[in-house]
DNA sequence: CGTGGTATTGAACGATCGTTCCAGACTGTC
DNA sequence: GACAGTCTGGAACGATCGTTCAATACCACG
């Protein structure tokens, strides 16, 4: 190769990825990812393709690292019970009511794009099953060790708190109260006491 | 006055209301709001205000045709604890695994505009509020008629209702199994015995 | 029947959209 | 040091964006 490129993959990646993660799809042009990334408009083109394209590379770097270091360092941090409080506190925590609340990038895509496009669709629909599946195996652990009662049924419960979780996070961006947040988590937690 | 418009103001903007909850802001052209309307650039500029006027007021009106009357139809058809399971059922009823699924105007809305704008976050939260209210009276009637234990709280279960509402009506968009939806309302209402 | 005033119409505005092209900058190889 | 080939920078493409304007059509009122 004569030569190489200037700017990192990665990091432009990455600032595109925040670009989405804050405005949606639509609403960010490829001026913002030109400005935002620093990289000029024809490179990020040869790099990336089309604008779709480089939204499904960012949403994929998201599910990387974001979504999949989340939870793998919950799950090594925490004994199971702890790791899905974790999971809806860190959510919780960065809704501030004054500041901006970054949400969830894959949420945010599951209503603006998946509807309308089957490949994003599909994507967003494994990260959840992903998501659903690590409520699954902590229940089972937590039962294993006796912090969660055996009459909590794995697959079902999983199936409940991914949809609270979920609704935890749209309510972030409308109502970032605290009494309400603490108070969808302390009903979540419920399920499996 | 020595004219009167020639088309319906309530029709025009049910259309516009049907074009922005299925596509969203971004997405929805003032020329697709032409043509699925009928009325012509210059009259729907005339009558709603420009792009943000005609959604809010959209929105407004999905509240009133759609979410109002749904509450109260569900408040006066069913006793308490069948009308918060109906409230579930028809969102995860009407997501057909391959047909479009709608969603809901006010949740898509809580992600794609609120964080950005103040007034349409206020009303959207106001909305939600409506929506968890209305739960935490179903709770109460029902615990007064003994259908619901009395252990149960009102306003913490409401909040957590709402969120596995919202969690639902997300998840339709992206995995309209009926499997996961069945199991996310099964789930949900767990906490009202 | 003329007049005032609003509704409608289609064209047009400048700005920005996503995308592409091309000349120039650059480095590894011969 | 000339060549080959990739990356960069900026201009430019046609299309579409939200919005506005001037001309026309129309009815109530004097």
């Amino acid at each position: 190769m004569p030569w190489e490129k200037q700017f990192d993959r990665k990091d432009a990646l990455d600032r595109a990825m925040t670009a989405f993660w804050a405005r949606g799809y639509e609403a960010t042009s490829m001026q913002d990812l030109v400005e935002c990334t620093g990289v000029n408009r024809a490179s990020l083109y040869a790099t990336f393709g089309d604008k779709r394209d480089l939204f499904l590379a960012a949403l994929k770097h998201y599910d990387e690292t974001r979504r999949r270091l989340k939870l793998d360092d919950l799950q090594a941090g925490y004994p199971p019970l702890e790791a899905i409080r974790q999971l809806f506190l860190g959510f919780a925590s960065s809704a501030s009511e004054k500041g901006r609340n970054p949400g969830c990038f894959l949420i945010n895509t599951a209503l603006e794009l998946a509807p309308h496009d089957a490949e994003i669709r599909q994507f967003v629909a494994l990260t959840q099953k992903e998501i659903e599946a690590f409520f699954a195996r902590m229940i089972k652990e937590g039962r294993a060790q006796g912090a969660i009662p055996p009459n909590v049924r794995p697959t079902e419960t999983a199936r409940g708190l991914l949809a609270s979780l979920i609704g935890l996070i749209v309510l972030t961006r409308s109502r970032p109260e605290k009494l309400l947040l603490d108070g969808v988590i302390e009903d979540a937690m419920k399920r499996l006491k």
